[in-house]
DNA sequence: TACCGCTTGTGAACGTGTGCACAAAGTCAG
DNA sequence: CTGACTTTGTGCACACGTTCACAAGCGGTA
């Protein structure tokens, strides 16, 4: 959930709370939105990140010379149940032709609109070090849409040192060169004690998405999004799954061969 | 999920199917297990993964020098809701003392011996790119326990190069080296095309729990465990919060001022 | 045109996870 | 020893996400 499952700030979760001012200017509360565009608002994370692979395997399709899809064939190709995916759909729209399934480019298409992929996203990266770099070196990121613009370090030796193309900048000027640059996803890639404290200035800096690899629990203001990615907490997930794997072996082999039953250890 | 979060491999979701021969030996059936460590089965998979950012905070507390934690602490220092931090910690037992809280060294070993974490889990890192370089380099892997045993490559030129102070093997030894050196845990940071491939020697060497950076869907055994981090997915799911907030604002600006309603850009 | 088979889209049941609120249980002061 | 205060552990209700199952709708065929 990763799973995946991004950090929410979770902290404010005083429910009694009216949570005024919501956006940017203290609007007079807005409870019934027009709800034209508000279905995006309805589309539950887990879907949208589903989407996201949906659409992948979309485009490996085309490139195969797809034309059109089956829900069952999509949800096979993307690893999940062809039920869930049609319910995923739905939450976008009605593009699918009963009897026949979904014209792939269609499918596309409306798929990148709803994540937003018409548009560009500058990304900026926070800390220079092991990962930084091989995120700086990605080829201008995973897939199309996302360029890298800007990185930061706070290591003088690295400031104006070119990686993958680009010259570091010092994080100092993280307010400018995001404005200038119109950033609007942050990646912190920093020692997890820096972290903080370059999540504070990309939010000061405008940047409202941020995509966190160090160790911390950010906090931050309610109208930044924050997702975490945690590779201890992944390792420690597969370690839990080898431990259970582990004792559930013993337990089924001890109900079996019930002769020994001084074996089992603490 | 992302949370994400981990992909389960999804395909077989056939119900009818009995699901015979679980894990290894065939074993006639074992419904009710004696339940003392089967406990373990029954963590939520959310709960695991927030039990590991509890372990990473207590940590911390305990070289700060705290003795005891209450749940409200604890939650807030975690960002989550103490409720939830205590029925997540009610899975693993009851260490607690009410009107105190939790003995920080306790809560400490508890999870770690939850997670598995007494015992060390060699990981091989497949794929020494730039992702997988930094992982190699990545001082043991985050944490405690990780130590990463073996790196594997299918470049020659890379073969026999030292990485992170480990000399890489080539790809075709993975069954021989994992064997030897006990790997439970297989790091996939490969390009895509390679991803499966690489997934299913690990799988006949006997690598049970996969960590996958690759953009795809692994196709695995059911008693193989996989866990995905997707880059592009992290990012489009960041960027679909940035077009709904985007949406919303424009939705929101042309509710109020609704004098210019020719503003909406699409 | 009428029928048939196929696939979508979705209402409804189900299961899981989250949040609340409170009893149980402990500490500490007097 | 008693009583007040604090914090855990958990029953319960709710919300969310998943899965099932089927009606609605479309293309092809006679």
């Amino acid at each position: 959930m990763a799973a995946q499952r991004g950090q929410r700030n979770g902290v404010g979760v005083t429910p009694p709370a009216p949570t005024a001012a919501e956006i940017t200017t203290p609007i007079p509360r807005v409870t019934e939105v027009p709800a034209a565009r508000e279905r995006a608002r309805a589309i539950p994370e887990a879907a949208v990140a589903r989407l996201a692979v949906y659409l992948r395997v979309l485009s490996g399709m085309q490139e195969h010379g797809a034309g059109t899809v089956s829900s069952e064939e999509l949800a096979v190709a993307a690893g999940v149940n062809s039920a869930k995916l049609r319910k995923d759909l739905s939450y976008i729209g009605s593009y699918g032709t009963r009897g026949v399934g979904y014209e792939v480019a269609v499918l596309i298409e409306e798929i990148e609109r709803i994540l937003g992929l018409t548009r560009k996203h500058s990304v900026a990266v926070v800390g220079i070090g092991n990962l930084g770099h091989a995120l700086a070196n990605y080829g201008g990121f995973p897939g199309r849409g996302f360029p890298v613009t800007a990185l930061f370090d706070v290591d003088p030796d690295l400031v104006g040192v070119p990686v993958g193309g680009m010259p570091v900048e010092h994080i100092d000027d993280i307010p400018r060169v995001c404005a200038e640059r119109e950033v609007s996803i942050g990646v912190i890639a920093t020692p997890p004690p820096a972290a903080q404290a370059v999540c504070d200035r990309l939010v000061s800096a405008g940047v409202q998405c941020i995509l966190n690899f160090a160790p911390v629990v950010l906090q931050v203001p309610d109208h930044v999004e924050v997702r975490k990615v945690d590779l201890a907490v992944e390792l420690q997930v597969l370690s839990f799954h080898v431990a259970r794997r582990a004792d559930n072996a013993a337990v089924l082999a001890e109900a079996n061969g019930r002769a020994v039953d001084g074996m089992v250890v603490s």
